[in-house]
DNA sequence: AATTTTTTGTTGAAATTGCAACTGTTGAAT
DNA sequence: ATTCAACAGTTGCAATTTCAACAAAAAATT
């Protein structure tokens, strides 16, 4: 890697800027490693994308719920969230139910063996951040919960 | 291990689980948000993808490194790498030497288009920056800082 | 010196993604 | 009541990403 041997900062001023500590570059590659580590265990035990376990997920949590409440709720695109439903209900990991009042809408819900994948799969969920959290130490972790909120709030309200 | 064999409502199980507060979701989601609203400057101005603009702001930082280099330090797949290299090299903003040692090697560098763009970007990215800490205040970046760093230092040493 | 292994970088093909267009349904406005 | 807009969800297609195989060169091994 060059250091400074020809191009200095005095002959590029628009260099102070280090993509190792620019926050989308670092957002980016944490999330990316994070995904990685924690993506093998779904992945490896049951062939399953990253947006299947977040609709699983999501189900997990909620018991019942539509497309729409997923797709809001996991952060997906709308395409993602409908491939990655009919991918589960292929499986028999999931059950849509047609709303009564309203025929756009279906109601999706795990099955028994889809609640199983998922109790099967939570806890190393839990077990991954107790890792992290052991790991960095108590400070450094709630450190990171409030800049990570902080940062959510932020966004949220500026896109 | 399990409570009780009822398995009644999906909260029972395993359920203490709530996606929106699982780490690698939350890194995954803000990556995207930011991502989302940074990359909007350089896609627009110059149609370029994220591993183009890593690719340039890697070589705006350093001035001259091989694609090896660049894998290294933009963590990006190498394969990213060398298309995006092309990229920039079809439109004139980046050029290659062979190495006369060794001919595997390319010593990359931006032509002067190439440091054009990147010095009117570059302000850019540092000025995002700046708005999102104006945004958080300083004690909530520097939490941010603080726990993201202690993070990074966690996952490389455990991958 | 001849062989094997490693390294650098590229490429083809399969899988994933994202955008836009689409179907079918409901609600609102005229 | 009829038209128009909005919404839920799906699908086709093009762009992107990933994986594995590849070629070429250098390093290591024999």
């Amino acid at each position: 890697m060059a250091t400074d041997t020809k191009t200095s900062k005095a002959e590029d001023p628009a260099a102070d800027l280090a993509l190792e500590d620019f926050l989308p570059y670092r957002l980016n590659r944490l999330a990316d490693l994070v995904s990685r580590s924690f993506s093998r265990i779904y992945r490896e035990r049951h062939g399953m994308t990253r947006p299947e376990w977040r609709v699983l997920a999501s189900l997990g949590q909620f018991g019942r719920a539509t497309a729409s409440d997923i797709v809001t709720h996991s952060s997906q695109h709308k395409t993602k969230v409908s491939r990655a439903v009919a991918a589960l209900e292929k499986r028999g990991w999931l059950k849509r139910e047609s709303d009564e009042n309203d025929r756009r809408v279906e109601h999706l819900e795990l099955t028994r063996a889809g609640r199983g994948i998922y109790a099967e799969l939570a806890p190393f969920a839990r077990s991954y951040e107790a890792a992290v959290f052991a790991e960095m130490g108590d400070a450094d972790w709630q450190a990171l919960e409030r800049g990570l909120s902080r940062l959510e709030d932020c966004l949220i309200k500026r896109p």
